[in-house]
DNA sequence: ACCTGAACACCGTTCAAGT
DNA sequence: ACCTGAACACCGTTCAAGT
C-alpha cells in the first residue's frame, strides 16, 4: 500500500497528472493492472490517497514552524509552506481537502491553519471564512501557476520567460484605447515571479483579516 | 463553428466536463467525429474556445454594470458577476484566461476588471497583483465549489445539505483536543452557503486592497 | 473548403481464475 | 488475503478518401 502511493506520487511528480495511469503504475510496481484495485476503489480514491500521502510530509513541516506572538504572521508562514508544497504539484490542488474521510492529513493541516484564527477576536463564521479564503489563495494560486506550462515548457523547448514574453509581445500590439489595463501591466507580467504574485494575493487577504480582527 | 461551440457548451452545462467527448458532440451535431477537427486542433482548444464563447456573454453582462464613484465597489460588483457565471460551470475555471490568443473575450474581461485599479493610487505592479488576486478568488472559489458534488449529488440521490451534513457528523466525532478548529467551525460548515463563502473571501481581498490604495 | 468511416493507440474498470 | 490476464467499453486523434 505504502509503495503504491509512493510510486503514484513519483509518477505524478516526474511527468504530471496524465502520466498516472493504472498501467504505468502497475509496470513500476512490477505487477498486474488489476492488483491496484485491491488497494484502492478507483482512480479518484488513488488521487485522494496520493494527495494525503504528500500532505503527511507537509504536515510535519508545518508542525516544525516556530510560533510567533502574531497569529496572522503564523498563518502567513503556514500558508507559504503549504504553497511551496503545492506549487510543484499542481495535480494536488484539485484534490486537497476534497474528501476528508480519506485525507486525514489534509484535515489536520486545515485544523492547524484554523487554530491561528482562534487567537483572533472573530466569530466562528468569520474564522471559517478566513481559513477558507487562505486555503483558496494557496490552492488557487498554485493550480493557476502549475497549469501554465502548455507542454513546450515542460519539454524544455521553451522556457517560462520566453513563454510569458510571447504573450507580452502579443499584448503590446493590442490597441491601447481598447486594452488600457493590459498595457499598464504588460511589463509587470513579462517575466513576473509566480511567488511574488502569490504572496501579494495572500497579503491582501491577510491585511483584510487583520482589519476584521481589529489588530 | 458557432454551432460546434454552442453544442459543446450545452453538453458541458448539462452533464459536466466528462460528458464532452468528440463522439457525443459529433452525434449532437449529426456528423462524424473527425469533422470537429476541421474547426479545432484538439480538445484543449475546444475547451478554450467554449470558455471564450461563454465569456462573450459574461462580458456583455459586465459592460451593463452601472459604474459608481468607488472603483473598489465596482470591482466587487464585476467579480460577483463573473463568479455567478463561473460557479455553475466549474469546467470553466480551469480554462479561463489560459490562452488569451484564443480567448479574446477573457482578455477583455481581464482588462475591464483591471481598469478599476487604474482609478486607484497604486503602482503598476500592485495593480497587476490586485487583479490577479481578485480573479484568483473568483476562479478558485468557483472551482472549489463546483467540484464538490461527488456524483450522488449530481444524480439527485443526495442533496447538498445532506452531503455537507455527513461530513459534519464525522467531524463532530473527532477528538476536540486534536481538532479544536474543526469543532469551532463545524456548525458553520454544516449547511453553509457557497456564495457567502465566496463573498467573504472577496471582501477580505478588497479590504486589503482598499488599505493598500489608502482609501 | 468541408466532411466521413475506419482504424490506432490508448484509457479505467471488471471478472473469473489463480495462489 | 493478495494477485493475475484477458476482456469490455470507452477515449482522443489520424488519415486516406470522399464531395
Amino acid at each position: 500500500m505504502e509503495s503504491v502511493l509512493g510510486e503514484a506520487v513519483a509518477l505524478l511528480d516526474e511527468a504530471g497528472a496524465p502520466a498516472l495511469t493504472f498501467r504505468a503504475l502497475a509496470q513500476r510496481l512490477g505487477g498486474g493492472v488489476a492488483s491496484i484495485y485491491w488497494y484502492v476503489a478507483n482512480k479518484d480514491e488513488l488521487l485522494d490517497l496520493a494527495t494525503d500521502h504528500v500532505m503527511g510530509g507537509v504536515l510535519a513541516d508545518l508542525e516544525k514552524l516556530p510560533p510567533s506572538e502574531d497569529p496572522i504572521d503564523d498563518l502567513r508562514a503556514m500558508a507559504v509552506t503549504l504553497f511551496e508544497a503545492v506549487v510543484h504539484r499542481p495535480w494536488l490542488g484539485a484534490y486537497f481537502m476534497r474528501n476528508t474521510d480519506v485525507q486525514s492529513n489534509s484535515l489536520r493541516i486545515y485544523d492547524l491553519l484554523g487554530r491561528q484564527t482562534l487567537r483572533l477576536d472573530l466569530t466562528a463564521r468569520q474564522r471559517f471564512h478566513a481559513v477558507s479564503a487562505v486555503v483558496g489563495v494557496v490552492v488557487g494560486s498554485a493550480v493557476d501557476m502549475g497549469q501554465e506550462p502548455p507542454q513546450e515548457v515542460l519539454d524544455g523547448a521553451v522556457d517560462r520567460d520566453a513563454f510569458l514574453g510571447r504573450f507580452a509581445r502579443t499584448w503590446r500590439e493590442l490597441a491601447p484605447e481598447e486594452f488600457p489595463f493590459v498595457h499598464e501591466i504588460v511589463d509587470e507580467f513579462d517575466g513576473h515571479d509566480d511567488v511574488d504574485q502569490f504572496r501579494s494575493a495572500l497579503d491582501l487577504t491577510l491585511a483584510g483579516l487583520r482589519l476584521q480582527a481589529g489588530r
